[in-house]
DNA sequence: CTGAAAGCGCTTACAG
DNA sequence: CTGAAAGCGCTTACAG
């Protein structure tokens, strides 16, 4: 049996308290009884049991963190921010896939619940109202990252999609592109999807393009859907020199296709990404893309959090997007 | 205040113990006083407590997971698999970040047994005897992945780095190339470095192949250094054919050195990394590489866990490696 | 079928 | 400076 402070306390000679006290770096000892105290923790090798101590303190110093899919580049970099400021404030983190399956969402969410999570991160797809309804009946802080609901009352950190995928849009213009396609993720989407095509679409009006549905192709993010929807779009038309694609795994997939086919990347066609996920500085040519600042979302979600048990008042948050340029785009004249 | 099993009981005009079976699917009440006592419960919207029942019960239903870095896509896979199994037998995980530091490393295992974790997964470098002394200390079931300690007590499940090397050069040399250079991990290391280098060596010269300094160069795994290395190969000897990089980074750095120097991968120059990440599949051309079973390492890990919480005498194993062949290698003659 | 009571391993007024 | 005691929210023999 691992020993407890009743042990420590009967080897010592002293009370529980007495025990406790000095564990804890409270006053009301004498040096003596200490050095003696600890000098009998270290013989008995005792460590104080969290869970107990959780349950008198009704403190459990942890967060959760619900996200769609551990093993993609997204969570990774969420979770290395999350376990950074956690950590730098003595929270412990529980991570939770949810699978992007609203059973174990609402599973995990009443599991974190009855563990006394301290805060919630959730990350995982759009927040409908179900997740809604369960979330504020826990009663429990929580912040959703890079998504949304349409209840405000729940703070959210993520990036303005339609800023993006604007500033994306045009950067492309600007290096004199006059036909720029965009190869998008699916419309009902409400957050990687609509918004993207939303602000594509404004950049193009805005610099008096023409909306043509020849220009735009859909995938669902991946690689392969990349590869398929350049495809397409080339097929419909030939005289594309630039696309915008919603993730950077879709360009990957441009960037595929074009090498096979031998069309030169940027000089016959110039593409750009979105996410900035390591995939982008290691392809050939290296992708420009837009970059968004995940690790740093992790970071504030947490520090939000924290805010938030602490009773202080907290908003949502746009973070800064950037777009990193690369050499898979060129200007055009 | 949240309700307690003592407000139900009030409420419900039963005691605890009642409660408490009712919640517990125990037997030992009519199905009146279960109706009723449920009807309270959802009205008060009571969740039980684990903390308390962590403490009565003495099992917390958890695991800690100890990863040099929680943003690469190694430790990406691993929780995934870990998550899984976990989640399927009702445990819990807690992730812990130890930034490769030995202080952080040291301070999250005694953290992870002050909280009462059941098991630990250590996926942290390589083990140090201080590693080893810290975690047998501790008496907590613990398995070592894709690293080991020259102390036999603690399973590890890992792929066999020099077997796995020894494969990829033979695979290489299979394809008629004469000249295999290898581009590898720092010396030292003991799991990554060392390990393949042996294999590479070996395979050489079961082929008949004189060792020849010239044809290794050296990096840190990441693709920078796979650029700088290629660079410095090709200087000392340009007849080189086909190279092994010990990592996918270092892979895609070659191919992106080849790319810019215009020379044709494969048809000049034939490469095979090692990880089989999510680069991999996605780049140009798609590489052909070493495939390691990471998910289900973090699979087998907690079944291996559970079964030490079992008191079942469980053993270190290797896990198979294959070969997965894409279009970045090609026969020679 | 049901409840009173002890106990899990701690912390914290309270009293001295 | 120190200890006895109550209590955190549960579970589980034990007795009826």
């Amino acid at each position: 049996m691992k020993p407890t402070i009743k042990d420590v306390a009967k080897h010592a000679g002293v009370s529980v308290a007495t025990v406790s006290r000095i564990v804890n770096g409270l006053s009301g000892y004498s040096n003596e009884t200490r050095d003696h105290v600890l000098k009998i923790i270290k013989e008995l090798g005792y460590k104080p049991n969290e869970v107990a101590r959780n349950l008198v303190n009704r403190k459990t110093n942890t967060i959760g963190v619900l996200v769609p899919k551990l093993s993609s580049s997204f969570s990774a970099r969420l979770l290395q921010g999350i376990e950074r400021v956690s950590h730098q404030n003595q929270y412990t983190v529980f991570v939770c896939n949810t699978d992007s399956s609203g059973t174990r969402t609402l599973e995990y969410l009443k599991l974190l619940s009855e563990k006394q999570v301290e805060g919630i991160v959730f990350a995982s797809k759009y927040l409908t109202n179900e997740y809604y309804e369960a979330i504020s009946s826990l009663q429990i802080p929580t912040v959703i990252v890079s998504s949304f609901s349409k209840r405000k009352e729940l703070p959210f950190l993520k990036v303005n999609d339609e800023e993006a995928a604007y500033a994306a849009t045009e950067y492309l213009i600007k290096k004199g592109h006059q036909r720029v396609a965009m190869i998008s993720g699916p419309k009902k989407d409400l957050i990687a999807g609509l918004p993207r095509i939303i602000g594509y679409h404004r950049a193009l009006s805005d610099h008096h393009f023409d909306l043509d549905e020849n220009l735009m192709a859909y995938g669902d993010f991946t690689y392969t859907s990349g590869y398929r929807a350049i495809e397409q779009l080339l097929k419909k038309d030939p005289n594309v020199t630039a696309v915008f694609a919603a993730s950077d795994e879709m360009a990957l997939g441009v960037i595929s296709y074009c090498y096979e086919k031998g069309i030169r990347i940027p000089d016959q066609l110039s593409v750009i990404g979105y996410d900035d996920t390591e995939l982008a500085q290691m392809s050939t040519p290296p992708l420009t893309t837009v970059h968004q600042p995940i690790q740093k979302m992790g970071e504030k979600a947490v520090e939000t959090l924290i805010k938030m048990g602490k009773g202080e008042k907290v908003e949502s948050r746009f973070l800064p997007f950037s777009i990193i340029e690369r050499l898979s785009t060129r200007t055009i004249r």
